[in-house]
DNA sequence: AGTTGTTTAAAACAAGCGTTTTAAAATATT
DNA sequence: AATATTTTAAAACGCTTGTTTTAAACAACT
């Protein structure tokens, strides 16, 4: 009673309409009678595929945390021949294209904006699975950048700043879109915005580079 | 039914009550039974106090924020004779301090993390009464360092970069401690974080500065 | 005191939840 | 074609939810 052939009409769709109401309710607001409902299945196919709740709820977490990774892989277009500050920006996109993209997964950036600020059981697997690669990648770029190991306090810190940055325009979109109707920061600005995180991220990062104590001080000219 | 003399031993109870578990469980995951039970109240003294479980969360969430905002004022420590640049040192620090003090309104940081990916009917009050006005004065700050209008997208973006920093750590205390046991960035830290926040984001937005009236440069001591 | 209005308490209500049961339909296997 | 297996369907179960009802306890005031 767990995860039979893996193929069948009501399995795919109830996954289809799971992600997209998880998605937009919670796990705990959302109900499996909503969920057949939209994939015209009925109440007991929930239990009868993923075993319970609990289960459906892993296994749509699973199933789009491998599309979104296999689509945008933490190091895309990240070579190693690249300088640090090239693969630092070739991670931000990636970053914001995993968890912004408007296709398939979409719901899967919604799920892990969830699971941020309001961790499931199935936080850990999320953790281990793919928040910690990504750090791995960022704090080596960011150390390498700033001439400091990776698990150096200053480059944790920036490297926090940087997935900071990204996960506020995806994680705030709707405080955004309430404070400034007429702009957009959506998923048709992530070169932009790319750009931006890069810039203001990159000078503050070679600012801590080399000197040691180097003590910044604002004068008047 | 609705707010009478406000003094009442179980009405603040409740309150009491509600905001821990609010913050802890969710809207929809926190139970007025699980309320009452904490508080030493019968179930039937919230909808007597309160009308309803919504009107219980309006209060709790209009009560700590007003505490919130009394304690930390998003213009904390800013005198209009200072400089921008200690400007928006003075509110990252009030920023860090409001949504993570450990006292009284703690709960708030966390109610207000989950209205953000989360936003409830309760989100409109929300942006207009402290989300708004908090963005009004540090997109003015930003404005000024960078020697733009206020409305300026790229001030927007750094504005928004900035906030997304300080929200980080709050959002994802839970990451951050399950990745990094050994290391912390709680209130503690604030005074730290608010030097690495400055830091990093002055460079960024110094280097977009309009090179038309500079007053302020960086110089190494 | 006695009357009034306010607050608490216990019990029950209707509705919705996840889940299970039962059996029929569909599909595969021999 | 007949049997065995897998998948779907309807109904109900047990439980929890927010809310209401009813009445008792308390407080304040003339």
């Amino acid at each position: 009673m767990d995860d039979k052939k893996a193929t069948s009409k009501t399995r795919l769709a109830i996954m289809e309409a799971a992600g997209k109401i998880f998605a937009e309710e919670g796990y705990p607001k959302a109900t499996v009678r909503d969920i057949c409902r939209q994939a015209d299945a009925n109440v007991a196919a929930v239990n009868y595929h993923f075993g319970d709740k609990k289960g459906l709820y892993l296994a749509v977490l699973k199933h789009y945390q491998g599309i979104a990774f296999q689509t945008y892989p933490p190091d895309l277009g990240i070579k190693e021949t690249q300088m640090p500050e090239e693969k630092l920006q070739a991670f931000i996109r990636s970053f914001l294209l995993r968890i912004m993209d408007d296709g398939r997964p979409t719901w899967f950036g919604k799920l892990l904006a969830r699971e941020f600020t309001e961790p499931t059981w199935a936080f850990d697997i999320l953790v281990e699975d793919m928040i910690r690669p990504s750090f791995q990648i960022i704090t080596g770029i960011v150390g390498a950048i700033m001439g400091k190991g990776k698990r150096d306090r200053k480059v944790l810190l920036s490297a926090m700043s940087i997935v900071g940055q990204c996960l506020y325009f995806r994680h705030s979109y709707p405080v955004i879109t309430r404070l400034f109707p007429g702009e957009f920061f959506g998923p048709k600005q992530i070169e932009e915005l790319t750009e931006h995180i890069t810039r203001i991220s990159l000078h503050g990062l070679l600012q801590d580079k080399s000197a040691k104590h180097q003590q910044v001080k604002i004068c008047k000219k």
